[in-house]
DNA sequence: GTCCGCAGAGAGAGAAACAA
DNA sequence: TTGTTTCTCTCTCTGCGGAC
């Protein structure tokens, strides 16, 4: 296969293979790009558009209770369960913010994926994408809009919201672990809480709380290479207690916090841009 | 079209208990 | 001591009718 590094977005990239650097992961406020280990998850909820792109073969995804599917490729929409199971330990998940994109005007595989994708050109752009990062020196892309080029041939036009509602989107994303309630964002929006949560939910398709949820569960990945306690982390991360902690992590991700830090020892992790959370224990 | 308020249903938060 | 599970209560979601 032949790679151009030219216009691939990536700071210094070139291309040194090294096997045992590929576990790692990319984030920022819009897109994260997670390429590790699977593990055995049960039922999963992400808040974005989730891309499964299996590195050789295939796996099997289970979209809202439906039938399994075999595939190389597979997409699930925003806050749809789902279950993946495939025979690589390794796997690449792509995740693109909702609230972020004109819905209307995503690629075809992406707007209309539910499960098993049947889109050649787009697994071939995808694992050249990730081939070409895999043997980067420094995997870090500039922007947003240079990840979409290099994962979907083009920057995805991002979507237009209510200027009120944008402000509350700012104001949770820029502290994903600092608590915020719908009265609060509605008396910042000069409406009621009722008006308010009507309002976000058609703006951005998504409930406040479980945009909300979705948020604090998303800042974990910023913390997955910690070795702190589970406890101080969960903290940390904006939730009251470790129970809470345990609960809402294993229904976003399907996996417990310990496993999900088990699995994350040797990754590496490349964050960017707003949305990083403050780090620092109570 | 935008906004408000009500009410029933359901999900999330908090407390306690249990297991390793 | 740390992490997980279970249970209960509170808060949020959402559909609806109505006012401006």
């Amino acid at each position: 296969m032949q790679i151009d590094f030219q216009g691939s977005g990536l700071q210094g990239a070139r291309p040194p293979p090294d096997a045992d650097r590929q576990r790692m992961m990319w984030i920022n406020a819009d897109r994260v790009l997670y390429l590790g280990l699977l593990g055995e998850p049960t039922v999963r909820c992400f808040g974005g558009f989730s891309v499964y792109l299996s590195l050789r073969g295939t796996h099997r995804i289970c979209v809202d209770g439906g039938d399994w599917q075999d595939c190389a490729v597979s997409v699930v929409p925003p806050y749809v369960r789902h279950r993946i199971v495939s025979g690589e330990r390794m796997i690449c998940n792509l995740l693109v913010e909702a609230e972020t994109v004109d819905v209307a005007a995503l690629p075809a595989h992406l707007r209309a994926g539910r499960g098993a994708v049947d889109a050649p050109a787009a697994l071939q752009r995808m694992r050249e994408a990730l081939d070409i990062l895999r043997r980067a020196d420094n995997r870090r892309y500039a922007s947003t809009a240079a990840f979409d080029e290099a994962f979907f041939g083009a920057p995805l036009r991002t979507r237009a919201l209510d200027a009120r509602v944008q402000a509350v989107l700012d104001r949770i994303k820029s502290d994903p672990n600092g608590h915020v309630s719908a009265q609060e964002c509605a008396v910042a929006a000069h409406l009621s809480v009722s008006r308010f949560l009507h309002l976000f939910k058609a703006e951005t398709g998504s409930p406040f709380r479980s945009f909300r949820t979705w948020q604090r569960a998303r800042s974990l990945l910023y913390y997955v290479t910690q070795s702190s306690n589970l406890t101080d982390i969960a903290l940390d991360a904006g939730y009251p207690d470790s129970t809470h902690f345990s609960h809402s992590i294993r229904q976003v991700y399907g996996l417990t916090p310990k496993s999900i830090f088990a699995g994350s020892r040797k990754l590496a992790l490349y964050a960017s841009g707003a949305g990083v959370p403050r780090l620092g224990y109570h």
